[in-house]
RNA sequence: GGGCCGAUAGAUCAGAGGUAGAUCGCUUCCUUGGCAUGGAAGAGGGCAGGGGUUCAAAUCCCCUUCGGUCCA
């Protein structure tokens, strides 16, 4: 049996299955029918603490960092990780305290922090967010506290026995709680490639903590197979605790919802500038009890079990109040997201950010809260200053700004795209989601401004969230193929020696035109810098390289010819090429770090690209880039450069690195390694960087920025050159505007004038040549010849034919150009086709569409009998 | 990263193949001692850019650029 532990031997905890959902369930209460999960046996702990006093949210965490330091064996404490994981980029969010630890110390490359350690670490999740403020407990930001312990072979410190005996000593000695209110339930575990045992923890139906046992990672060769995934066991075998924090306070306060209890003072002050005011707390408390046995949950079904009236007065407090509730949590998600600088945006977690801002705005609005969101943050931070590290409030402001600007946007333009799509004094369901999904107007919104409109409720259906969510199930798209090669360690020689460009190797692996040495010279494509080239000499021939890639240990060079295995070669890197690479590179860092001094702490680097001529570099800013911003940010990367700034490079340790240097080390990617290369341009820079630097910035030489642009929002693009390109960039510009002078004829001084005058001289001889087009066309029309009651000839010259019947169109009857050359019909009966037709075949002109070209002389006389035809 | 929308006067938008419009703003004049207001006249357009279809394109098709928005 997985928990058969001393620990419960020993006190007397008999294992035991729920007679509600049939799991395993471990108490020291024989009597104990339900598993303590409150789906089975519903909250008893509201107005019924089993703490034995009232715990805030700052005691609470330093109850639990004490105790594990201190009372259990010693814990090393570590400081919260950043909200924005940037040590990895398959999640946006640090939704749980072991993210920290994943990939680098959960794979077993890097070691973790301390071993055991304790932490409180702040986490995002925004799955239910709907849900917040309704059912009393749903919170998309918490705290997880836990204590956790990596066992390596070589280095045991405690598994399950202890795990579940120190969260069992925490509860009983420090918080004081009846050991035999406390339950563990058996669950499986799997997540993020990981697996392994579990129990959750309940005290009075509340869940306060899910204690992990991870030790099987997937793994197709494995030999254990769960829910129809196979894994092995790890060698590194980690507890993961995982204790809400706001859960715990929550227990020891038994307020009706978690709300009051964690943000009493940040909600008194939202009531009493709002319409919103706290209703009864049998009512709030039984509402929470009954949402916690309801999954899924669903407002009408929790209501119908409330007692009491429901009628619009109460509901309308009801929703004032959950407006409130809702609002102080997202405050508090959005003010760890800024202090992370996460810029609000339509992708990724910026768009997480929009969407709490925007439901913030709502919120704000329903309560008629007397006052700025910026207050409700001012209160927040106020209250949860031990977590919220930074409070930038000028970026704040800035950015929430842009934000409410655009949502009053969006509301202001609201009720005219809505009154596009009420047809028949109402909505279909297409168009609903339409509105939704096009413009971003709430369905709130939809639905007041079809009322004010109509005088009538619009009915949006339950399931209406499914159907928009069917609207977006688009097609996956193929996975890449990665090609497979053996598994050579091939030696890099740039990393510790930027210097070398020549060199001997063996060949390992040879197919076709690739190869694989035992080391090489040649940077690979990677970090945004792209592969050297160069050549081999082989039996004294010359063979180019054309790419070099990385794929795990072994360097695949590209050749332009094969060579086979075991041929000792020599390696010829062109120098020029790296000379100029490294130089963009090294200046792609130097440009990042004025940036960031330049438009502040949010700047980060979202990607880069090197290259010959030109690089790129985008960075998170919330504002498009200006001409000033232009010339101030080359000013200070000038000074840079003439200041010879040092460009140090070092291998740091994994924790070491990140104490030291902080997240910023992963501006240009994450390393899965156990250390860390660190590139550093004394004073401006430090990041971690696998690529090629110069020693000195004045190796740069110069900097010049070729463009800017919004590549999506929030994030700018920067393209540059520097070094030897950026001489070749402005020979280019100074060729093409002496081109400029000799067209325009004048003195570049006065080239953006000439062009202007040029242009606006166009504009106004077009607008001559339209109105003369129009007096002239209209003469000849005026003047027409009327052979066939509406039917007009004109003869015209070829050159104003086309202006003609431009106008003749644009008049009942058929036209006929004569041009001599040509005949050009206009016919509003639309049959000057089949009249060009018929003339080119009696009269052997060759046919064109709606106009032809004619032998002989035609006139009107002609035309006359040529009607006549037609007609029969 | 994917989907869906959009780009027309200084601003907000209408126009959905056939004479580029409305409202506000702007200029001048009238009304007033001055302002608000009211009345009259007027100026202001590369219909985002580039291709294509058509006798004819702001309008239809394709590409590009820039915005908006939802989802991951």
């Amino acid at each position: 049996m997985e928990f058969d532990l001393d620990f419960f031997k020993e006190n007397n905890f008999v294992r035991k299955q729920c007679s509600v959902c049939s799991s395993y369930f471990w108490t020291m209460d024989d009597k104990r029918g339900t598993c303590g999960d409150p789906a089975c046996n519903g909250y008893s702990f509201i107005g019924n603490s089993p703490v034995y006093k009232k715990y805030s949210v700052d005691e609470m965490r330093d109850e639990f960092i004490k105790f594990f330091e201190n009372d259990a064996i010693h814990h090393k404490f570590v400081e919260p990780y950043p909200v924005v994981p940037r040590w990895r980029d398959d999640v946006l969010l640090v939704n749980a305290s072991i993210y920290d630890f994943q990939p680098q110390v959960t794979s077993g490359l890097a070691k973790p922090p301390g071993n055991p350690i304790v932490m409180s670490q702040p986490s995002i999740r925004m799955l239910d967010i709907d849900l917040v403020g309704k059912t009393g407990r749903h919170l998309t930001s918490f705290e997880m506290l836990c204590h956790d312990s990596f066992n390596y072979d070589n280095n045991y410190v405690y598994w399950k026995d202890e795990t579940i005996r120190y969260s069992f000593r925490f509860l009983t000695e420090r918080l004081k709680v009846d050991p035999m209110l406390i339950t563990y339930k058996e669950k499986p575990w799997f997540g993020g490639g990981n697996a392994g045992n579990a129990v959750e923890v309940f005290v009075r139906g509340l869940e306060v903590a899910t204690l992990v046992f991870m030790d099987l990672k997937e793994d197709k060769n494995g030999d254990i197979e769960l829910d129809g995934v196979k894994y092995s066991k790890m060698p590194l075998r980690v507890v993961d605790t995982g204790y809400g924090l706001e859960r715990l306070v929550w227990l020891s306060t038994g307020t009706p919802t978690v709300y009051e209890s964690i943000y009493k003072k940040s909600l008194d002050y939202i009531i009493k500038n709002s319409n919103a005011d706290y209703i009864s707390p049998d009512i709030m408390g039984k509402i929470s009890m009954i949402a916690a046995m309801i999954d899924p949950y669903s407002d009408n079904l929790v209501l119908s079990k409330i007692d009491g009236t429901k009628d619009e007065k109460f509901m309308e407090m009801l929703d004032n109040i959950r407006s409130a509730y809702g609002l102080v949590d997202h405050a508090r998600t959005l003010l760890l997201m800024f202090s992370d600088y996460v810029i609000p945006s339509n992708v990724k977690v910026g768009y997480l950010a929009r969407m709490l801002l925007r439901r913030s705005f709502r919120f704000i609005e329903k309560i008629k809260f007397n006052g700025s969101i910026q207050d409700i943050f001012d209160a927040v931070y106020d209250e949860f200053k031990s977590i919220i590290k930074n409070y930038d409030k000028k970026f704040i402001n800035d950015v929430i700004n842009i934000e409410i600007e655009k949502y009053n946007e969006m509301i202001r333009s609201a009720p005219d795209i809505i009154k596009k799509y009420i047809k028949n004094n109402s909505i279909d369901n297409e168009s609903i989601a339409k509105i939704y999904d096009t413009y971003g107007i709430p369905l709130e919104t939809i639905s007041g401004t079809f009322k004010s409109i109509t005088g009538s409720d619009l009915n949006i259906p339950e399931n209406f969230q499914e159907y928009l969510v069917k609207l977006h199930e688009n097609v996956k798209k193929p996975e890449k193929v990665t090609k497979d090669y053996p598994d050579i360690n091939t030696r890099p020689l740039y990393y510790n020696d930027t210097g070398i460009m020549e060199f001997t190797g063996i060949v390992m692996y040879s197919n076709k035109d690739e190869i694989i040495l035992n080391q090489t010279a040649f940077y690979p494509e990677g970090g945004g810098q792209p592969a050297d080239h160069g050549y081999f000499i082989y039996n004294g021939k010359r063979i180019d390289v054309i790419d070099v890639q990385k794929y795990g240990n072994a360097i695949v060079h590209k050749i332009n010819g094969s060579i086979p295995e075991h041929s000792r070669i020599k390696g010829f890197v062109d120098k020029n090429r790296r000379e100029q690479l490294m130089i963009h590179h090294s200046a792609t860092h130097l440009l990042l770090g004025i940036c960031r001094a330049y438009f502040g702490e949010h700047v980060w680097q979202s990607s880069v690209k090197k290259d010959i001529n030109e690089s790129r570099l985008d960075i998170t800013h919330y504002k498009k880039i200006t001409e000033d911003d232009i010339k101030n940010i080359e000013n200070m990367c000038l000074g840079a450069i003439m200041a010879s700034k040092n460009i140090t490079v070092k291998n740091v340790e994994w924790n070491r690195a990140i104490s030291e240097y902080g997240f910023r080390l992963f501006e240009g990617g994450f390393p899965l390694a156990g250390s860390i290369r660190v590139v550093t341009i004394e004073d401006i820079d430090s990041e971690g960087c696998g690529g090629t630097h110069l020693k000195n910035t004045k190796d740069i030489l110069m900097l010049k920025i070729v463009s800017t642009e919004t590549v999506q929002e929030g994030i700018q693009r920067i393209v540059f050159t520097a070094g030897p390109a950026a001489l070749r960039y402005s020979q280019k510009m100074y060729g093409i505007i002496k081109s400029e002078e000799k067209y325009l004829r004048v003195p570049m001084e006065i080239i953006p004038e000439q062009a202007h005058k040029i242009i606006r001289e166009n504009i106004d001889n077009k607008k001559v040549i339209y109105n003369l087009e129009k007096t002239l066309a209209n003469i000849y029309i005026k003047n027409a010849i009327n052979i066939d009651n509406d039917t007009f000839y004109i003869r015209a010259g070829e050159q104003e034919s086309g202006a003609i019947l431009k106008y003749a169109g644009r008049l009942n009857g058929r036209f006929i150009i004569d041009t001599g050359i040509k005949l050009y019909i206009s016919s509003s009966y639309n049959d000057a086709d089949s009249i060009i037709s018929m003339i080119s075949k009696e009269y052997n002109g060759s046919k064109r569409v709606a106009s032809c070209s004619i032998n002989g002389n035609i006139n009107e006389n002609l035309i006359k009998e040529i009607l006549v035809k037609i007609k029969r």
